[in-house]
DNA sequence: GTCCTTTCCTGACAGC
DNA sequence: TGCTGTCAGGAAAGGA
């Protein structure tokens, strides 16, 4: 399940590998993967010749960035990229193809075809729906204190589904946030709006701490995750626990509980995430 | 405006 | 063995 920081080493693998390549063609073997244009054969002529010339990311949106257009890619929860020579075999789960000019293509596999495409114009990504309405990256220079605090504080809802709304924050999801709140010792399910400014200064440097630490090692592979060079993810010897229910607290020692919090598997430690902070 | 629920999908796994 | 049911979950859309 990419999250930023699998999002981000997807991205800087495909630069080294396809930037500055035309595109030849393109085939579509399942539609809904492109959302936009709603006509897949505008997606395709549109597409035609045009030449990579970057890659970005915004939260966990891929922008590739070519000639006339920028197609935005989002993995959701097991869409990934990989480039092969245009001799090997399509497997089951490919679902579009990018001929690129030097033989090799570029394909998107998805088990759970939840991935979405678009395509739109050159320089109206930043106001496109999808881009427009993230919140900061978390990162020092963008997640300012001070607007974090007043976001959390005016949620009426819990703490780990305000982490997960990518208004607040781009970029975090499920495993994330589940470590971030174990850094800063913040039960999952307390409300964000009861968050004292001591709690809301650690949860700030956990977030910085936890996303910077998982760019850093290319990401976490739970399931399936591989970047666009076919690698994993070295993230997940560091979780404390996303996955872990049943195991020992790296603290505490207290046995790490599985619940639901806002409808997605939530780890936490019943003692170090106390639930006495939730009668605050 | 904010919050909550449903929908999209397939594979893995538990239970019978 | 083979079937059925449940779970995994990010974002968008629609309803409250």
């Amino acid at each position: 399940m990419p999250e930023l920081p699998e999002v981000e080493s997807v991205r800087t693998g495909l630069e080294k590998l396809i930037k500055g390549l035309k595109i030849k063609q393109v085939t579509v073997l399942w539609d809904r993967i492109i959302a936009e244009p709603s006509d897949i054969r505008l997606f395709k002529e549109k597409i035609k010749n045009q030449r990579i010339e970057s890659i970005g990311r915004r939260g966990k949106f891929l922008l590739f960035f070519l000639t006339d257009y920028v197609m935005i890619s989002h993995l959701r929860m097991e869409g990934k990229y990989r480039i092969e020579s245009n001799d090997v075999p399509i497997s089951k789960h490919t679902h579009v193809i990018f001929e690129l000019e030097d033989g090799r293509e570029l394909r998107y596999l998805d088990v759970r075809k939840f991935g979405r495409i678009s395509l739109i114009p050159r320089d109206t990504e930043l106001a496109h729906a999808s881009i427009a309405k993230l919140g900061p990256e978390p990162v020092r220079e963008t997640l300012v204190l001070e607007t974090f605090k007043n976001q959390l504080l005016k949620r009426k809802k819990t703490i780990k589904a305000t982490l997960l709304d990518q208004t607040v924050i781009a970029g975090i999801g499920n495993i994330y946030a589940d470590e971030i709140l174990f850094e800063a010792k913040i039960h999952p399910a307390r409300m964000a709006n009861t968050l004292i400014e001591r709690e809301l200064i650690t949860l700030y440097e956990a977030i910085l701490l936890v996303m910077g630490k998982a760019v850093k090692a290319g990401g976490t592979t739970i399931r399936t995750y591989q970047n666009a060079f076919g690698e994993t993810g070295s993230y997940q010897s560091f979780l404390n626990v996303y996955g872990k229910k049943g195991q020992s607290c790296p603290r505490c020692g207290t046995t790490i509980e599985k619940t639901k919090v806002a409808q997605r598997g939530t780890h936490y430690c019943p003692n170090c995430q106390s639930e006495s902070q939730l009668i605050r």
